[in-house]
DNA sequence: ATAGTAAAACAGACCGGTTGGTATGCCGAA
DNA sequence: TTCGGCATACCAACCGGTCTGTTTTACTAT
């Protein structure tokens, strides 16, 4: 793999699991096992523009790992109970999340870089239509797809969040047993 | 009001709005109108010793605040939309939410800090217990109460930092029309 | 095949500024 | 005169970022 790859990847997660303030630069080098000359040399901008990088390499694996988890699931529910499945076992294995979640990037940098919060903003768009697309497909109307997308974005994030408070996967379990009730009202 | 108070007051504002690593010692200070002298004196502890200070003296507030909106509320559906009525009004007006949330220290400090980290999880079960009492109110079983209100509480942290990538309150907004029909079902 | 060369891919010393934290000094009230 | 409640001066460590220098790679002319 090549460095600049390896440098996403490893940054990535690092960004995930701590924010972006927190993560010094001299670790992040240590981390990826470079130097500032080869991390300059590939995003001139510095760590700012390694962060965008992430995000938009975070928008394609995320797509295409959600994707698919819900084209092997006949429905929206069990598509959405997968995905928190998945985290729920990253959860337990690792005892933090680095996969499915950018919650820590989106609250420390939505007031100070706008085109970080922006491509926060590309990014849970995306998971977004993801749902939106299956809810269809389930036969909810244009409006209800809009409304319930969001809402299962949002409390999987806020799940996430709970999670986190309490070192434990049970929030997430919960919202996981929850949503079935929730999808049979629309 | 005495140093100490003012402290905390200024400080949890910006701890809630930018995370805790990303406001510096001397921006806290400057911001609070104090000097380090009166930091280290009140809390010898420093810059986290503050930030567990901050987080209790938020969940005397914040419990404050949202059981008063819950007493004058006939139903935890129309006090939960109450609340989210107020998150939004502040967004509106501020461009930032300082008064009902904490996720960014949630995300950066649930590693870094045990006791950080447990006083946000007091602070999220706090919030939870309020939903839980009047739900039971409002005639639900206590299972149901129980994830009803975790249910609540994350998916109102999610459409939160959902408005902040978007830089709008229309997600909170969605949730909040969402609500009435998510507590039908139950 | 080989030597020459230019660009890409690093390495690491160095920089000014900022960080959180400490030690000491001052000053009004009790 | 003692003591809480600060202010000031200062510190080493670290921050993100720049700089110059070296190695590796790729291509070409001979």
């Amino acid at each position: 793999m090549d460095t600049k790859t390896r440098m996403i990847e490893t940054a990535t997660k690092l960004f995930q699991q701590r924010g972006y303030k927190a993560v010094g630069l001299n670790e992040l080098l240590q981390a990826c096992g470079i130097t500032k000359g080869a991390l300059y040399h590939h995003f001139p901008g510095g760590k700012e523009e390694l962060l965008i990088a992430c995000l938009q390499s975070l928008n394609e694996t995320l797509t295409r790992d959600i994707e698919l988890l819900f084209n092997s699931a006949p429905s929206t529910e069990i598509a959405a109970r997968a995905v928190i499945g998945e985290m729920i076992k990253d959860l337990d294995r690792d005892g933090t999340i680095a996969g499915y979640t950018f919650s820590s990037i989106v609250s420390e940098m939505s007031l100070l870089s706008e085109s970080a919060r922006d491509a926060c903003r590309a990014l849970y768009e995306k998971i977004e239509s993801i749902f939106y697309a299956k809810l269809i497909e389930d036969g909810f109307s244009c409006d209800r797809a809009s409304s319930v997308s969001l809402f299962l974005t949002a409390s999987i994030e806020g799940g996430l969040l709970l999670c986190r408070a309490q070192n434990s996967s049970i929030p997430l379990q919960t919202i996981s047993n929850v949503i079935p009730e929730l999808m049979k009202e629309f």
